[in-house]
RNA sequence: GAGGAUGUAGCUCAAUUGGUUAGAGCACCGGCCUGUCACGCCGGAGGUUGCGGGUUCGAGCCCCGUCAUCCUCGCCA
């Protein structure tokens, strides 16, 4: 076998004269007749190969038999291409190898579609999820993983070098009621019981500080069987980590050294710390949502004072039922926007419930749009100054409940940016969102549930709330957030049982109750708990964002479509009778 | 669970109002070519228009169903 001396990288014209071998893909072949040329392809670059007559019949022979996506060994000499030959788009430019031997490793069909990067036209995605193997030989995939690679190594030195222990902890655990729906991996010894594949490392985590490890991590596969979007697939990887004899700005200021290597690493930028903040409570009202891109303006701006002072039936009515009338103010849109635009934008907002957007356009003298007339000149003039509105602009306005206008605004607010490119999408902005609800009113179930976890510490000055006014109660919650994406999140847990005890019966859960559902955690913690907190980072996400992607099937080696299908191996399939019967299990099939 | 989009040659796409034999570029195959690097020139082959049904003199196009993929809501931290 003609075994690589170099990587299809490694050569330039410091090496002109030395005889090499490389080993590769055929990516592309030119044949004059006289003179073949080949494009020999590897992870670590091209190089151009060359086969001239003076090698002998028998060479030229084979070479002009070699197809895209052969796998070859060639022998031959470095030589400097002539000049005004050498291909500056290369950074094997300079040279070429002259062959004097070829190996065929193997040959290959034509393939469904092409892997050269010079190919423009992208193919589609089932296609390249079928042929995975061929989709992650083409050059831009393996850029992909080698960024997430990178950021791999970067975080398990970082954390190591911050004292932080790797440990592994089960896939296959314990079903517990919250959060996301589980994978079950039925037993075969145990007839009817399940095993679930663990949604994050939490619990085992908390147990880890208990057993005095008190600086933990982990890049950890997480799993959740619920529907998929364009950011989620059902098994996703974290960065999860955890920290003993800590409070919350203990954490953050640990977690902003991790992000600022990374910062450094793939954007360059050195980072200022401590990194901004916003409570949770002005992220919802200044940008509708508690992961607000802050690469831009154009915030919410709560309009009801003015709204009460028109007789618009719409905005009366809402007030009189205590919502919202709340607007932003899209720079230079006025023009951009046409009826038919504004329709559309219109009908986007119907998704979450708003029964109309209020628009209007800022022009020199008056605003105008289909409801203008309800704005007397002087409401005009405050609306103008409210937002500081430039003639040009564009008002948009929602009336609706705190839960729809957020949802609206925060949605428009997003799209506008976009289409208006208000920032430079290479620009990157990180902020921590605090003082997160540790609550929220299910109202389906007439009950508390927890906003994070059951374990999560309240904020000290909030504690005596949990008896008068539960809904108002802050949680030692951070989200870290990337240009709009929930990067990272966290908690200070709950060492103090007087104050679980207490959560435990918001939550409507009987002692004997949390004693069955959580008894191992709570026995952990009965003997000796650090007081301690933690995070997690999105994986994956972290990728996407570096790599500027928007969707996280590209930054996955072998993802899940939509629906939870491996298009490569057929993952979901049938398995036989007899393992099921192993395994206790009759499906309703059968 | 729901809504929307897409599905035509190996790939990326086109095909007027439902109307002749469904086209183009790339790839592929054959021939020519000694400096290309998106090589070039000549020639060729390649189609169950996702699948099933329907309407019609006639369907890639209209209708019904179904499958797959994508996006979104619900769901999910």
């Amino acid at each position: 076998m003609l075994k690589r001396t170099h990587t299809c990288g490694a050569l330039n014209a410091t090496k002109a004269g030395e005889t090499v071998i490389l080993n590769g893909w055929v990516d592309v072949r030119r044949d004059h007749g006289g003179l073949i040329f080949i494009d020999l392809r590897d992870r670590y670059g091209i190089t151009q190969v060359v086969f001239e007559p003076d090698a002998g019949e028998p060479l030229m022979e084979a070479a002009r038999e070699l197809r895209s996506e052969f796998v070859i060994g060639v022998q031959g000499t470095v030589s400097r291409r002539l000049e005004g030959k050498t291909n500056p788009k290369l950074a094997t430019g300079e040279i070429e190898v002259r062959a004097t031997k070829l190996e065929v490793f193997n040959r290959c069909p034509t393939p469904p579609f092409e892997i050269s990067a010079t190919t423009s036209a992208e193919p589609n995605e089932e296609l390249r999820l079928s042929y995975r193997f061929l989709d992650l030989r083409r050059p831009s995939m393996q850029s992909i993983l080698l960024l997430r690679h990178r950021l791999a190594q970067l975080m398990r030195n970082t954390m190591s070098s911050l004292d932080f222990v790797e440990v592994e902890t089960p896939m296959l655990g314990r079903s517990t009621p919250e959060g996301a729906r589980d994978f079950l991996v039925p037993s075969r010894v145990h007839p009817s019981h399940f095993y679930a594949l663990p949604q994050s490392p939490q619990l085992y985590k908390q147990i880890l500080m208990v057993a005095g490890y008190d600086r933990y991590f982990q890049i950890a596969r997480c799993f959740r069987d619920e529907d998929l979007r364009a950011n989620r697939q059902p098994e996703f990887t974290q960065l999860d980590l955890e920290m003993s004899f800590v409070e919350f700005e203990d954490v953050l200021a640990t977690m902003e050294n991790l992000v600022q290597a990374i910062a450094k690493e793939f954007t360059g930028e050195a980072l200022q710390l401590p990194l901004p903040r916003l409570e949770y409570h002005d992220s919802m009202e200044r940008f509708g949502n508690d992961r607000p891109d802050l690469r831009y303006g154009m915030e919410l701006k709560d309009l009801a004072d003015l709204a009460a002072k028109t007789d618009f039936q719409v905005f009366k009515s809402a007030l009189e039922s205590n919502n919202r009338v709340r607007g932003l103010c899209a720079p230079g849109a006025a023009e951009k926007y046409s009826r038919k635009d504004l329709d559309a934008l219109t009908e986007s907002i119907k998704l979450f419930g708003a029964k109309g957007l209020v628009w209007l356009k800022v022009e020199a003298e008056t605003l105008t749009g289909p409801t203008a007339k309800f704005f007397t000149p002087e409401i005009q003039a405050e609306l103008r100054a409210r937002f500081d509105a430039k003639t040009g602009d564009l008002i948009l306005i929602v009336a609706d409940t705190q839960s729809v206008s957020s949802q609206s605004l925060s949605t428009l607010r997003i799209r506008l940016a976009s289409e208006l490119k208000l920032y430079d999408p290479k620009a990157f902005h990180y902020s921590w969102i605090i003082k997160f609800p540790l609550l929220a009113w299910d109202a389906e179930e007439n009950r508390w549930v927890a906003e994070h976890h059951p374990f999560t510490m309240p904020l000290p000055e909030d504690l005596h709330l949990l008896d008068t006014d539960p809904g108002k109660v802050r949680a030692q919650a951070y989200d870290l957030v990337i240009n709009g994406e929930e990067a990272a999140g966290g908690t200070i847990r709950i060492h103090d049982s007087a104050i679980q005890s207490k959560v435990f019966s918001l939550l409507g859960l009987t002692s004997e109750q949390a004693e069955e559902k959580f008894g191992f955690l709570l026995s952990a913690l009965k003997f000796g708990a650090p007081p301690h907190g933690g995070m997690a980072f999105g994986f994956d996400r972290l990728v996407m964002l570096y790599a500027g992607l928007d969707n996280i099937r590209e930054c996955i080696a072998f993802p899940k479509t939509a629906k939870g299908a491996d298009l490569m191996t057929g993952a979901p399939g049938t398995v036989d009778l007899r393992q099921l019967r192993e395994l206790h299990i009759r499906t309703t099939e059968q």
